[in-house]
DNA sequence: CTAGTTTGTAAATCTGTTTAACAAAAAGTT
DNA sequence: AACTTTTTGTTAAACAGATTTACAAACTAG
């Protein structure tokens, strides 16, 4: 086996980790406030939303990736815990806009506010590496997405 | 922003859509041979009993992050499709071994394939990178791999 | 104006999980 | 040795999140 082989399966072993820690802390519900805990399926789309105002529900699906009826429940459920709003859309009186709400931008604002802080942290441990050296590291990583991107057309749109 | 900040905010990026593409992935059915098509969850747990011999129903369900008796249900469900056996261990009699059938090997075989061939065109695009900047973004990585750890005790633990 | 498409919803169902209760085996304690 | 506790696996009941299917209303295109 060859060195570079070794330093890519090196670099393969700790994405794959990274992943599992991921799905790991996503799986946990999120304390909001006293009384309202956020299940992982609705920390997810309530980040979807505010990253993404006024979106419909049809594209909230897409953005999740389940069915439309999916996000419709997904909302209804929302909507009843008071985290976020249904608009009627100005263009046409099909589609339907999703506003967080003052609690539901709370809740997002306390989501990123994590991230926030764990990238502070990150910053802080890669004082020591050079910026063309995390500028470089982005550049392998970002084949490493274009493979996957080729990998997914292989297997969902044939 | 400084560019340092600018820098890890990048590769954070790159790694946040190479998790989605991951999870996108892995929701995928696989077919194994004509008749037998194996559902995400039997294939992780197929993954982890291929590379873990012999282990018990208990060790199975803390592999696949999940409760002993959702591993069980698992294990029957895999025993009943015929890619898994169940063993009595030779050292008690209350721990149960689980081995790959030949059939369950097959589909082991198929998957790592997958994941072999990606790595081999990964091997090959990264051609222009040297092992040095290769092992750094190893390196990189290890970092937040560090940093998610520490995050996951906070979490679990306390 | 009609036919087809898009959008949201609701009911029934499916899948994978957890919780809780249980029995058998093993390990620890006195 | 006799007991308590822990570990291991199983099962039933319940649950969460998703899909499929069917539907109605609004839009679009011919």
């Amino acid at each position: 086996m060859s060195i570079k082989e070794e330093t890519v399966r090196h670099v393969s072993g700790r994405l794959r980790r990274i992943i599992a820690r991921h799905i790991r802390i996503e799986k946990l519900s999120i304390q909001v406030g006293e009384l309202l805990t956020v299940s992982p399926g609705e920390a997810r789309a309530i980040q979807a939303l505010g990253q993404n105002r006024g979106v419909n529900i049809n594209t909230l699906g897409v953005l999740l990736g389940v069915t439309r009826s999916a996000s419709s429940q997904m909302v209804g459920k929302l909507v009843k815990k008071g985290l976020v709003e249904k608009h009627a859309s100005e263009c046409n009186n099909k589609e339907i806009n999703i506003y967080l709400t003052k609690i539901g931008e709370e809740a997002f604002a306390n989501h990123e506010a994590f991230h926030e802080k764990y990238f502070v942290e990150l910053l802080d441990r890669l004082s020591g590496f050079s910026d063309t050296q995390i500028a470089t590291a982005a550049t392998i990583l970002s084949v490493f997405e274009d493979v996957m991107d080729e990998r997914m057309e292989e297997l969902f749109d044939v």
